[in-house]
DNA sequence: TAGAAACCCTATAGCTACTATAGAGTCAAA
DNA sequence: TTTGACTCTATAGTAGCTATAGGGTTTCTA
């Protein structure tokens, strides 16, 4: 194998961790690589760039399911791609409709924040008041959808760690 | 007690599921309940508006964590609330971030689905070429910040299964 | 040539906020 | 009495990683 390199200098060319390699080879997205002597995973050019891939479609939020949809796509390229345009549409689709929810949260929230503008007495709060009325009052029903919360998605924070200039 | 309940009847007046409940109380946010002689908990009032406050926080998409530090709050009623409005800035604020994550999200998203007007063949795909190009290109930055992605936040779709009307 | 540092391996457990299952016990009505 | 609805505990599963333990390999330096 040509230019042959250890799964270290493919997490540092794609900026991705070492054990998230390891676990999209466990979930298939990943073939499973040829082997040194040592047993070290031997990667190529090709793997760079499915790799690359596949953190692209990450950023674009997309779920492993989806990116495998869309990798059997590239494996099979004779197919229609008309799925593929269907899978971004639904996507598009999702993503539009978790930021009407997130608007919705953040009026709500603003709201509520509103109800406190001078800090006092916990037992005074207009936030906890309001929170506890409002909470018996509406059967309180959380966000539907795919899309998550505002909270998570933690990507990026430390997963750059294994990059250096 | 008065007026107690069993954790069925408590589900059903807070559109919680059972197992949640009892996730809850495993997790610190309700008190452990009075048994009855079978073992059975027993609720009464507090517990449902304990339960309601909760489930509204988590319905403006609040952590666990945060949902049991404005019950901290709550508890000890002699404190500054000042941190009660602190929290819920910095709630606001992630998102806020999400929001704008996620509208560039669905600007690269359209701007890909526009490159496969016309479904043809996967090899010629418009979308998967510019998906390759692109992610050799970029280090594929994902979105930071503690808000989540596009999919997931499924509660809401069967959490009402034990509501009747 | 020895040893240390840097790298790699597998396997397993942890994270959030639940949800689902198994296998058993309790309670009320027919 | 027996059926059915309810409840109990304990455990495992979900997504997409991340972290740890306990080892082996490779490379650099003294």
């Amino acid at each position: 194998m040509r230019h042959a390199i250890n799964i270290g200098e493919l997490a540092r060319r794609t900026l991705c961790q070492v054990e998230t390699i390891r676990y999209y080879e466990r979930e298939g997205l990943l073939p499973t690589p040829a082997r040194s002597q040592g047993n070290y995973r031997q990667y190529d050019a090709t793997h760079v760039e499915r790799l690359s891939f596949i953190r692209h479609c990450r950023s674009l939020d997309m779920t492993l399911a989806e990116i495998r949809a869309l990798l059997d796509f590239r494996d099979a390229p004779t197919g229609d791609c008309a799925a593929v345009s269907a899978l971004l549409d639904e996507h598009v689709h999702h993503v539009a409709d978790r930021i009407a929810q997130l608007r919705e949260l953040e009026r709500q929230l603003k709201h509520l924040r509103g109800l406190c503008a001078s800090p006092g007495q916990a037992e005074r709060c207009g936030i906890l008041k309001e929170m506890s009325r409002a909470a018996l009052g509406e059967p309180s029903a959380p966000p539907a959808g795919h899309v998550h919360g505002s909270h998570g998605s933690s990507r990026g924070r430390r997963a750059r760690s294994s990059a250096g200039p």
